[in-house]
DNA sequence: AGCACGCCGACT
DNA sequence: GTCGGCGTGCTC
């Protein structure tokens, strides 16, 4: 009597669980499935969107423990994810001790992940026939934005994507409005799976020796994995490198993943690889909706879109023919992920190259420590581009000593003199100060009572716009102003410290004749505020231009001749390793800006601390030398990368529970892995209560990757399972910031 | 994560 | 007497 097994399959349900789940399909819902594609799965009370991560092979029984459920029904014909993405997606997984369930779950657009079904359809636009009357486009004169969307449909008569359109600055808003007005009107499309041959819109500029050395390395290698860290100073071109290395990939009709910082996604971005390639470009980041979302993956996947141009979610993306991947400014912090999966796109990126076979790219004037580590051992190549391009040369920096010199608004009379003389020459000036608010303290006069925040162990930021009003950055807080000091009731409260509003209102005392652009999250919080204040940057007028590290960014400022970095102590004495990493690199990247156009740049730094090892490696040797320093320290400490690290965090309302959860457990932890993993801490974290909670962390280092990973897998698990309910906690896999 | 079951305070 | 607070336990 033969009793068959039942067909059974394998799935990641979305649910913070690391095991997978099996269910009971039928013989021909067994033949027809693959891994990859979507069910939807009665789990325990409610039924959800699962992916088939395998069959199980049928003579492997099944496991007496649980009853088998039956799958509700296959929602895909063909895999919605194709092997590569679901390796990759496995092996992120376990690499960050992450469930795969949510992994999956963060690399759909929503509208998959919620069961909708895969149409491969999409909007254009066209001209309405009441649009062909001569008089009709009149009404447009009050709008120039809506005429313009009119001319450019215009040149499409069979119709134009709405993703076309708004990579060309069209808003949806501005299509809808004239939809209203009935002079356009929008149908839906078939995505065309057919890729069309790439063309150079533009022609291709020339590259200069070093340029065309790095070409010569990385060209021939484009039929195989190899990852490259292209080091190149401000102003070398690594763009252009970008941008030939790109041409070679589309021309053989392959597709280029182009992954940049959170920031870096800007109209100036885009419009760059528009100018150059006559090809359709995919674009996705944070701000798009769940329909566009899932629009741009379509273009991706079904291979209509060459370019794929995204922020660190992009990576993820299903892109069939990849050929080349670029990670541009692979030092910035914005592609480390900062809560629940907490991936690093730099590392996955290099893993999903060699999945692949095509080179990665990783370019930065300012390369991570971790990256230079890598290039020294030979898993990168290390190209490096150290001429600036057109006559453009490095500016000379300078410190300033904060506690000598003479100061006015918190600017020394030496810096003053030389904006004004800087603006008398017609050129524009660069302030930067990493601190938006007016001051970050406000304290009594009489008895020094300080406004803090009731749930942070934080300082009030003072905001005088729109309306005066307390700000705690950590936890969001606003609060009104006492009328008196709470404590004294002295009258008197007095602002301590710089924020850029205090500077700009220095700076608009001292130089009332010019304008002064203050950039930060404050000032650009409505859209379209940036582009207005980098068109007045452009136009070529001496001004003052004021802002917070949104200034550091990719953006160049042809005119600026002057760099002044107000205060940058806070990073000088940081007890995190990685700050004077980053404070390096802030402070080249800033002074990079300088200098750009045919002027001598010159960069003035004010601190308190101009003894500070940091600023005088920086100075004499550059970023490369502070780099060499850099590690040789890390290695004497034992520190990343000549160790491996995991950060366990974990919060709670009862502090001391838990410190003494973590203890406990970090001697559970040493105890099993003898030797091989070192536990520092637990310790509170640098800013302990924050929204009423405190919080605590601990570091775990080996010299062994493989080891360190592989008791952390198990000590995790259990951590996990036996955490009391009050206490919240969360891994992280190769830490950047211990916040 | 949901969603249930389950045991203790203020209400028609 | 109930309605409902959210503590803990499970999901193939």
């Amino acid at each position: 009597m033969n009793n068959p097994l039942p067909f059974r399959i394998r799935v990641a349900v979305p649910v913070p669980i690391h095991e997978y789940f099996d269910y009971e399909v039928s013989a021909q819902q067994y033949a027809d499935i693959q891994a990859g594609m979507r069910v939807t799965v009665p789990f325990g009370r409610q039924t959800c969107v699962a992916i088939v991560i395998e069959k199980v092979a049928l003579d492997v029984p099944p496991s007496t423990q649980f009853k088998l459920k039956k799958i509700i029904q296959i929602l895909d014909e063909q895999p919605l994810i194709d092997p590569h993405i679901l390796q990759l997606l496995t092996w992120s997984a376990q690499y960050y001790m992450y469930p795969l369930g949510e992994v999956i779950q963060s690399a759909l657009p929503t509208r998959l992940r919620q069961g909708h079904h895969y149409d491969c359809v999409t909007t254009q636009w066209q001209l309405t026939p009441l649009a062909h009357e001569e008089n009709t486009l009149k009404q447009l004169k009050r709008s120039e934005k809506q005429r313009l969307a009119v001319e450019y449909i215009q040149t499409h008569p069979h119709g134009v994507l709405e993703t076309e359109l708004n990579l060309h600055g069209i808003s949806t808003a501005t299509l809808k409005a004239l939809e209203k007005k009935q002079l356009v009107q929008q149908n839906e499309v078939q995505i065309d799976f057919s890729r069309k041959p790439v063309g150079l819109a533009e022609k291709q500029l020339t590259a200069n020796t070093e340029q065309l050395q790095a070409l010569e390395q990385i060209v021939p290698t484009l039929q195989n994995y190899a990852g490259y860290l292209l080091d190149g100073i401000t102003g070398s071109g690594k763009t252009e490198v970008y941008l030939q290395v790109m041409w070679q990939v589309l021309k053989q009709n392959k597709q280029v993943l182009v992954l940049v910082p959170e920031i870096g996604l800007t109209p100036q971005t885009i419009a760059r690889f528009r100018a150059r390639f006559d090809c359709h470009i995919a674009l996705l980041h944070s701000g798009l909706n769940d329909t566009k979302r899932l629009h741009a993956w379509q273009q991706a996947q079904t291979g209509q879109a060459g370019i794929i141009l995204g922020t660190r979610s992009a990576l993820y993306t299903p892109i069939p023919d990849l050929g080349l991947i670029i990670l541009d400014e692979e030092h910035d912090l914005s592609f480390k992920q900062q809560e629940g999966f907490r991936y690093h796109a730099r590392d996955v990126a290099l893993y999903r190259g060699y999945l692949a076979k095509c080179p990665v790219i990783l370019g930065s004037a300012t390369p991570s420590i971790d990256s230079f580590a890598l290039a020294k051992q030979g898993k990168l190549k290390h190209i490096m581009l150290n001429q600036r391009a057109g006559h453009a040369r490095m500016p000379k920096m300078q410190i300033l000593d904060l506690k000598i010199a003479p100061k006015q608004h918190g600017l020394s009379l030496i810096l003053i003199e030389k904006i004004k003389a800087t603006l008398q020459q017609g050129q524009q000036v660069l302030v930067f100060l990493n601190r938006r608010g007016y001051a970050p303290v406000l304290m009594c006069e009489s008895c020094a009572w300080q406004a803090n925040c009731p749930r942070c162990d934080a300082h009030f930021t003072l905001h005088t716009q729109p309306y005066q009003h307390l700000h705690c950055h950590h936890c969001g807080l606003i609060q009104t102003l006492p009328k008196q000091c709470p404590a004294c009731q002295h009258p008197t409260l007095k602002p301590i410290g710089l924020g850029t509003v205090k500077i700009e209102e220095g700076l608009k005392e001292l130089f009332p004749e010019h304008d002064v652009l203050r950039v930060d999250k404050d000032s650009t919080r409505h859209v379209g505020s940036l582009e207005k204040i980098y068109a007045q940057i452009h136009a070529e007028k001496p001004l003052i231009l004021l802002g917070t590290q949104m200034l550091a960014k990719g953006h160049h400022f042809p005119h600026v001749s002057l760099v002044a970095i107000l205060d940058i102590d806070a990073g000088l004495l940081s007890v995190d390793f990685r700050a004077p990493e980053r404070t390096a690199q802030l402070i080249t990247q800033v002074a990079g800006r300088a200098g750009r156009g045919d002027y001598h740049g010159e960069v003035i730094l004010q601190t308190l601390r101009p003894e500070h090892p940091i600023l005088h490696t920086l100075l004499e040797h550059g970023y490369r030398t502070f780099a060499e320093q850099t590690l040789k320290e890390r290695e004497t400490a034992c520190l990343p990368p000549y160790r491996y690290s995991i950060l366990i965090r974990s919060d709670a309302k009862n502090e001391q529970h838990n410190l003494a959860f973590l203890s406990q457990n970090a001697k559970l932890l040493t105890d099993n892995a003898q030797q091989s993993v070192d536990v520092w801490g637990p310790i509170p974290a640098p800013m302990q209560r924050k929204a009423g909670k405190y919080h605590a962390h601990m570091l775990l280092l080996a010299s062994s990757r493989v080891q360190l990973h592989h008791y952390v897998k198990h000590w995790w698990q259990y951590v996990r399972a036996t955490a009391p309910s009050d206490i919240r906690l969360s891994i992280d896999v190769d830490p950047q910031e211990f916040g």
